[in-house]
RNA sequence: GUGGUCGUAGCUCAGUUGGUUAGAGCGAUAGAUUGUGGAUCUAUAGGUCGUGGGUUCAAGCCCCAUCUUCCACCCCA
């Protein structure tokens, strides 16, 4: 028989039990801290219709999504006219919508938003919820990017306070504080960008002004000239954005430049407010880790209307861990318009790299198991299996070996799987009553009765 | 989607200008030790050299394609 040779889709892992008991440890970090913040969790369908995906990302989005073939004979559906072109390159995105109506989901956010429509009797707004699942994205996989990862969503919808803002602030130093990661919250608002590209008479080239202010810290102030230009501003515009792209000092400073240069942009002047409110709140809250306005920070996402916050990780070279912001009609194109939300994603997987590279799982995480009994044979079975449940009753992680092998055998077994205990009851022991508690560790082994074992194999 | 990069035993890696039967360490299995793990010693097993073509008397090594890994761009968690 010939085998095949085993393997999984690009950009795709395994988790063997060592990495989930440290991925599980960041989604319990994560979960409690959304929970004790009053959020509810709910789940979506891994897949979604296309239609609910398709034109929410942008173009690029759109190319990234994973589309699933209709099942049964999905050319069946075609229309004759079309029924000739199966293998025409140029037609293949014509075609996608006879073949593939449904799609892996890209994010959380644009599933929550029909969730939120389609259920929208049923809520109690302003709803407060977390969602933590694998999204999917067809991108060519390399450092902290895959194709299948965890993101861990937490938004609130149906309330424009900016209460809420602060409040994903303290959950994101909540969590990062509870995993022992030091971050930069980097905040900036969508309506400061408009007005920027209001005051220097570009309005209209607001998503292209900020792509490119985006890259200021990664490629330079030349370089984002450079795709100023590329992306037809003119060199009027460039020239008056310059010294806003070069603004340095105190937040405070950076106020008093940007106010003065929105005297005619009443959008300018709200995103400044809005700012400020949610960083002085942030402030006397007395955070553990450091938020700052960076105006720089532009997010690709288009939905995005106001607060807009991203997380990086201070010791890691890493793209950020962590981002979201406020939209204000996220729901408007599933038919629920003027609903308000503001929300953001935790990248569970870029958040496990970076607490890999820096060794910041705790060591206590390993041990699953606390003491395993070894198994004589069939005399002793009896003896060892009501001593196994008695442990199990008393909370006491354990297990029995299941197959008669040479002591030696099991002794191994017990130390490769890092358990502590071992518990021998061999014929001897039952007939007092009792057994052998071997501590692997220290070697120490002791004579004692079931009851004092749980005792002290107990907490 | 564009450009580059990696792939040899379960793992980490050697492998000369192309030249006999592809090696090491660790790990695995068995024994030294029939009720005791980690240390030591001995022995054994384990390879379509990512895959498919091509060049050559001869390919792990050269060429082409493809898959995968990692990286940069695009974009992003």
């Amino acid at each position: 028989m010939s085998s095949q040779k085993p393997s999984i889709p690009k950009g795709t892992r395994d988790f063997a039990p060592a990495e989930m008991v440290r991925r599980n440890f960041i989604f319990d970090v994560v979960r409690k801290s959304f929970q004790v913040f009053g959020y509810q969790p709910i789940e979506t369908p891994a897949m979604e219709n296309l239609s609910t995906l398709m034109g929410k990302y942008g173009d690029e989005g759109d190319k990234l999504l994973f589309k699933i073939l209709n099942s049964g004979n999905y050319l069946d559906g075609l229309p004759d006219k079309e029924s000739g072109l199966r293998d025409a390159d140029s037609r293949i995105q014509h075609l996608t919508k006879h073949i593939a109506e449904k799609g892996l989901r890209y994010d959380l956010t644009v599933p929550f938003a029909r969730f939120v429509v389609q259920h929208q009797h049923e809520l109690v707004f302003p709803f407060k919820r977390y969602q933590i699942q694998p999204v999917w994205r067809a991108d060519r996989p390399q450092k902290g990017r895959y194709r299948e990862f965890f993101q861990c969503d937490v938004d609130v919808i149906g309330s424009n306070s900016l209460l809420n803002e602060v409040e994903l602030g303290q959950i994101i130093d909540t969590v990062f504080t509870g995993l022992g990661i030091n971050v930069l919250i980097r905040l900036n608002n969508r309506k400061v960008l408009a007005g920027i590209a209001e005051a220097i008479g570009a309005p209209d080239k607001l998503t292209d002004i900020t792509v490119a202010m985006d890259k200021l810290d990664k490629i330079g102030l030349d370089k984002v000239t450079d795709e100023l230009v590329e992306r037809g501003i003119s060199y009027e515009s460039i020239e008056k954005l310059q010294p806003i792209l070069t603004l340095e000092g105190k937040i405070k400073e950076k106020f008093e430049t940007l106010e003065a240069l929105f005297i005619h942009s009443e959008t300018g002047r709200k995103g400044l407010e809005e700012l400020q409110v949610v960083m002085r709140h942030l402030k006397d809250l007395e955070l553990r880790n450091k938020f700052d306005f960076d105006l720089t920070l532009a997010r690709g996402l288009s939905y995005y209307t106001g607060t807009i916050i991203e997380v990086k990780a201070l010791d890691a070279a890493m793209g950020s861990i962590c981002g979201g912001g406020r939209y204000d009609d996220l729901t408007g194109i599933f038919g629920l318009p003027g609903m308000s939300g503001v929300g953001i994603s935790f990248g569970a997987d870029r958040i496990y790299d970076v607490m890999n590279e820096l060794n910041l799982f705790p060591e206590t995480l390993q041990a699953a198991t606390r003491v395993l009994i070894v198994n004589f044979g069939t005399e002793e079975e009896k003896y060892c299996l009501k001593l196994l449940a008695g442990l199990r009753q008393a909370g006491i992680p354990s297990e029995i070996y299941p197959d008669q092998a040479k002591i030696k055998k099991q002794m191994e077994y017990a130390n490769r799987k890092n358990i502590p205990f071992v518990i021998l009851a061999g014929k001897d022991e039952i007939e007092r009553g009792e057994l052998a508690l071997k501590d692997m560790r220290s070697g120490e082994q002791k004579t004692c009765t079931p009851g004092e074992a749980i005792k002290l194999l107990s907490w």
